[in-house]
RNA sequence: CCCGCAGGCCAUCUUAUCGCGCCCCGGUCUCUUUCCGGGGUGAGGAAAGUCCGGACACCACAGCGCAGCGUAGCGGGUAACACCCGCCCUUCGCCAAGGCGGAGAGGACCAGUGCAACAGAAAGGAUGUACAGGUAAUGCUGUAGUGAAAUCAGGUAAACUCUACGCGGUGCAACGCCAUGUAAACCGGCAUUUGAGGGUUGCGCGCCCGACUCGCUCACAGCGGAUGCCGGAGGGUAGGCGGUUAGAGAUGCCGGGCAACCGGUAUCCCAGAUAAAUGAUAAGACUCGACAGAAUCCGGCUUACAGGCCUGCUUUUUUU
RNA sequence: GGCCCCGUAGUUCAAUGGAUAGAAUAGAAGUUUCCUAAACUUUAGAUCCAAGUUCGAUUCUUGGCGGGGCUA
C-alpha cells in the first residue's frame, strides 16, 4: 500500500480552498475537524488534502508546525483506509481544534475515527 | 581547592524502518512532465522583536529657504550605524594606599523663553526671625530652621530652545518578464479651451514639463469636440518564471595594530520553501534535553533560555 | 513577510510633570414601594509590565507584553 504523501496529493491552490470552505461539508471528531468537497474532476491524484493550525490558539510558529507535522503524519498513514473504500475525487482540509499541543497516539486514533465517520457518511456502509 | 566575576564555544546523541523539500546522475520514450533507482544536502544563537545601519530595486531630483527627524566628550574601526575598541571625565563599590571592578542618552541654562506642588519669611529684581561675630553704617558674615534646591556664573534641555553634524520617498507583497485580456470602450458630474494643469513625495520661493492651438457663431451664451479630475455601472486576473541565494562568505596559517579590526595566502560551498520542506514508530545511551522555526540578503542592538565545556582573574578580604 | 497605530474603573471617555487620578454608565448595600422600575443616599473598583530621567511620572525616554489596521 501508498503510504507517501507527495507534493501533488497536497492541496494548494487558493482558489480551490476558499471553494472548500465556502461550499464544503464538514464532520468533527474532537479535537479534529474535516472539512470535504467532492471536485467532480477524475484527476490523477484523487484526494488532495491540506492542515491547519489556527494563530488564534497557537501563538507560536513551532507550535504551529508541530501540530501540522503530526496531522500529516497521521494523513498520510491512515488515508489508505479512503483510497481502498472509493474513487470518487475529493478536496479535504483538516483542521486542528484544540488548544493544547497533543501526543501523536492521540491524533492517529482521532484520525482513524474521524476518516471512518467520512466514509460512513459519504459511502452509507460501515466500517 | 571551593566560591565568585569576566570572556568565548556548544545547543542531546546513535541505529533501523516508513515519509518530506531542494540539487545532481542514470533509466523509463528524444526534450518537458510523470514514474523508478542511486547519491548529496536540509533552520537559529537568538531564525524572534522589527529598534538602528547598509546592500539591492523602483519612483523623484538645477538650486535656495523653512519645517521635521536623528546623533551628541576625544580619537580610532567599519560599507554604514544609535554598534565595537582605546583614552578622558562623572559616579558607585572594594582597598591603609597604589590600584582594581561596575555603571553612564557624557554638547550648551555668562542667547532668549518657560517650570519648581507641599513646606518655607522668601523659589529668582531675595532677605525675615533667633543666636554669635563684625562695621563709621548696612543681611556685612556664619550657624539654626523649610525644602530636592535658598544668591551661587543657582537648578532644570529624556522643558521649549541654541550649537555642530547627518538625513529625498517607498519597500522584494520593491521590481522585471510570460500567460490571461482589462485599460484608450460605456454613462454621469465639474473645470479649462490661453498659460489650464502637472511635477519637485511635508511646505514655500524658484525652476522644469506643458495637452488642445478646434467646429457651428460677428461676439457672448449655448451645443459638439478635445484635455484633465472625480464618480458610477459592468467585467477580468489573483497563475507561472526571474529577483533568490557565492556572500561586506566560512575555516586554517602568516603579518600589522594596545584593541576593535585590517592585509596577504590556501582550502571549502554551507537551507532556498511558496497553504510553505526536518516528522512518526522501535531500540539504546547519558548530564533526561531550555528558549524556540529561515521567507530578499548582510552588520549590530534588544528580548527569551535547561544544561555542558574551555580560558583568564582574585592569595595583600575571609576560611582551610 | 513588510509598514503603521493604540493601551486609564466591567464599559465609554477626562486629567500643564504636582496633594487622595475625575465623570457617565454598569455592580453592591440602603431609603422609598405590597413587589418591581424610576428617583435619592452610600460604597467598592483602574493608569498593561519593567527600567531610566526628575525632588516628584498616567504624562517624558528606552525595552518588553497585549490589541487593532493597511499592504499582491
Amino acid at each position: 500500500m501508498n503510504q507517501s504523501f507527495p507534493k501533488a496529493e497536497k492541496l494548494k491552490s487558493k482558489k480551490h480552498i476558499e471553494r472548500l470552505f465556502a461550499e464544503g461539508k464538514s464532520i468533527s471528531k474532537f479535537p479534529l475537524r474535516l472539512v470535504y468537497l467532492k471536485t467532480g474532476l477524475p484527476e490523477e491524484t484523487r484526494i488532495q488534502a491540506a492542515v491547519s493550525a489556527s494563530k488564534r490558539n497557537f501563538k507560536k510558529a513551532v507550535d504551529r508546525n508541530r501540530i501540522k507535522r503530526l496531522l500529516r503524519e497521521a494523513y498520510r498513514l491512515n488515508k489508505y483506509r479512503i483510497t481502498e473504500e472509493t474513487d470518487a475525487s475529493y478536496a479535504f482540509m483538516i483542521l486542528y481544534l484544540g488548544r493544547e499541543i497533543p501526543e501523536y497516539e492521540k491524533i492517529d486514533h482521532k484520525m482513524k475515527q474521524l476518516l471512518a465517520l467520512f466514509l460512513e457518511k459519504e459511502t452509507g456502509k460501515k466500517i
